[in-house]
DNA sequence: CACTATTTGTCCGTATGTATG
DNA sequence: TCATACATACGGACAAATAGT
């Protein structure tokens, strides 16, 4: 039985300006922390291998050996390699359709950290979606988000001024939502927009993942009673740390 | 004023197998593509960006010869390399929020082809979330949905044999939810996972995009009226061709 | 018009990394 | 392990096009 599919084989050889062990390696880690290749399975032997995907043994060696190094195998002479890693679902998970109830869980079991906070002229997206001049004044800032000092989200917010209450400050001993409220703000609807991006350097570095890393993306867009939008909230989230997770129920039909 | 900020200095080192080139590369588009630097803006010189992140010119020269080739920019000798893509927001919104509309919009707007259908035995995750024995009977559709001859989405669904009308023909010529309710199914609730994931060789070859794209990635459980799953979907989407709105109007207070 | 500074295009030589048999 | 071939990255040098003085 073949161990790769058609398009993988392919995929292996596409003229990428990236080295073919490191390839082979991204394939296989993929298919371990998707959970296809379990936790004792063992993989097809470097020759196996190295003949199903049409490269030399040596190459599909360093692959494995980078495996090893990553902690998905173990590899010893004369048995083979198998898998060490353990596939579990994913992890947090928060409601997206209310608009409070996250605030109130999340706020309670995990931890953020304001990595900088100014005010600053708004930028050409913002200032579309808060329906203000480019370049007007709003509060920028950063936060990083963690559960158990694991990072998983990524924050930049754009606020309209709401006055000295809002700063850095009280940014770090408040929730965003109950300060909106203490400052005087009614929030009565929520737009999001929910999509997916690769992870900048910035994002990369502040949630400890590599480069280019598949992320959750959400755009929240907060307005209040008068219909005024105040906030532009744009969040990032580690997609094995975090996922959004939704329960409707239709309506009866004529019974 | 700095073209590069520090993580991003960072990240072009950080000990990658891949060619400095082409992370150089990756930069830059990730920066034109999110509108950071805008239709007809100039990049920096060779001299100055390969100062900025301490490289050689050399290799900034082939960074920015391969966004050329992407169609991103324009280069010309003496004038220097100028922006040409134009950045326009996303495309195709849908509501997340109610069950059954999006089949009719999508239904009528867009196009499935069906890939693959075949009689399978679960597998695990799908055995589990369907509460049936792992390797029970399921059918197994394969199906990439587009939206003027441009794919956008990726949908592997697994259902539970519902009888001789849901088959590869019945799946091409109507809607999934639309068959559902033709051999009967009464669809009561949805589950839906939302999280992003990286495109594996086959999606990325289906959708057209880059190995390792970030994807939106959707998981829907159907259940029905007796509180039975009976279908289990996995869909990737194009976060560039389309993303998931979602509107929420929170509850007037005491007034 | 010439002159100059800037910027990209092209070439060289060398060192290191990658992939094969 | 070794030899070979090719890609990557560097620094340097010079040519050619552009824009401004």
């Amino acid at each position: 039985m073949d161990a790769f599919s058609p398009a993988e084989r392919l995929a292996v050889h596409g003229a990428q300006p990236m080295p073919l062990y490191h390839q082979i390696f991204q394939v296989l880690r993929q298919k371990i922390e998707r959970g296809e290749l379990r936790h004792g399975e063992f993989l097809p032997s470097e020759i196996v291998i190295a003949e199903q995907l049409g490269v030399s043994r040596v190459t599909v060696k360093r692959a494995l050996d980078e495996l090893e190094a990553s902690e998905l195998v173990d590899r010893k002479r004369g048995r083979g390699t198998q898998v060490t890693f353990r596939y579990e679902p994913k992890m947090l998970r928060a409601p997206l359709t209310s608009m409070l109830e996250s605030l109130s869980v999340m706020g309670r079991e995990t931890s953020v950290s304001v990595l900088s906070f100014a005010r600053v002229g708004a930028p050409a997206h913002v200032a579309s979606t808060l329906k203000i001049p480019l370049g007007a004044p709003v509060d920028r800032a950063v936060r990083v988000r963690s559960n158990a000092a694991l990072p998983f989200a990524y924050y930049v917010s754009h606020t309209l001024p709401l006055g000295d209450g809002f700063n850095a400050k009280s940014l770090k001993s408040h929730p965003r939502l109950e300060l909106f409220q203490m400052l005087g703000v009614r929030l009565r609807e929520v737009d999001q927009i929910i999509t997916a991006s690769a992870a900048s350097a910035e994002i990369a570095s502040a949630l400890d993942v590599p480069l280019s890393t598949a992320l959750l993306q959400l755009t929240r867009i907060y307005i209040d009673a008068n219909h005024c939008p105040v906030d532009h909230l744009l969040g990032f989230y580690r997609p094995d740390r975090f996922q959004y997770h939704m329960h409707l129920t239709a309506p009866e039909r004529r019974r």
